[in-house]
DNA sequence: GCGGTTGGTTCAATCACCGAACCGACCCTG
DNA sequence: CAGGGTCGGTTCGGTGATTGAACCAACCGC
């Protein structure tokens, strides 16, 4: 975020946050991360991002410490992008921010969030009403809900349709 | 937000919310809603926003009803923007974005949010860990913190060094 | 040798943001 | 009743970010 003015006068946490995250597609990324997109190319099918922006995104949250740069094949020289500690700390507010847009602007609910271990969906925060505790990121199932398209046209997509746990890389079914 | 392509494609929550809270500025208007600002005049030195983006976010927010123009005198008139429903059920997402700044990104805490019913600061999800509830916006009592500008420049900043109760008209103090 | 995949970079056009100036309605003061 | 100040904007030229399309390079399999 540096548009001739940025928000260093803002004596705030959130301003600070917003001044890493607000840029546009940011967060898209970050929740793809999450998601368990990892690849250049899956990020950019399922998003429909501009190629230039998302490299620019891709450093940017790299270099914040939000996604790690990984060697995933030596030849050809391939790397992915994993979510760290810090895109994980943003699951709570993705979260709400996602059920914020769902109950004051969406329709049907596009996806479940559940605990994996009892299958109760969660609650506001993230945690699970059954079992009382704050369910971590790796234990949350995501599952699709029904307004979602049953038949979406890029391949990352299709493989979200699946029920999967969060961070766990998607399997695209490349052919 | 509306960039020759908007996040359309995305069937996703998240991607609703940041159409319309995602835009530069916004969610940083919100929150001086939410802290008791309320005039275009006190946004605008407390930001340091252009006063025609201010004035854009203003209007998109209130039609978003998100906000809520209200006449508060007549002569000369005079129109203030009061904090809707939707905007406080951003105090979830505010808050845990706040979080996630200083934790990761920030030194010293710029202020505490407490329930002001005990006092007790509030857990990450803006519950109290004592009373063991969800404290609704209006009870969060918001104090300044060590890293917080004992001084500041513009009226809004000093008025948000006292205490005050989340919602609550700034007291400006104007002369 | 050829086409395909992956992960980019470059570039012109467009759009949003910035800062400063201007404006109109109203008030208060002398 | 003229002059200055406040409040809430609008207008406008300049700058910077985003977009979409094209290009590119390394490597693979055939």
């Amino acid at each position: 975020m540096a548009l001739g003015k940025d928000y260093v006068t803002q004596e705030c946490s959130i301003a600070r946050a917003l001044e890493i995250v607000g840029e546009r597609w940011t967060l898209l990324v970050v929740r793809d991360a999450l998601y368990g997109v990892r690849r250049y190319n899956d990020f950019l099918v399922h998003l429909g991002i501009p190629r230039a922006v998302l490299a620019a995104r891709l450093q940017t949250l790299t270099a914040e410490g939000i996604l790690e740069k990984r060697r995933y094949q030596e030849s050809p020289p391939r790397d992915e992008y994993l979510a760290t500690d810090r895109a994980v700390a943003l699951w709570p507010t993705l979260r709400s921010l996602g059920l914020w847009g769902r109950q004051h602007f969406g329709e049907a609910p596009l996806r479940y969030f559940r605990h994996a271990g009892c299958g109760t969906e969660l609650g506001p925060y993230g945690e699970c009403p059954a079992c009382g505790i704050v369910v971590p990121v790796k234990d949350v199932l995501m599952e699709p809900g029904p307004g979602l398209d049953p038949d979406p046209a890029d391949p990352v997509s299709r493989a979200l349709l699946r029920p999967k746990l969060l961070l766990r890389p998607i399997g695209t079914d490349r052919v």
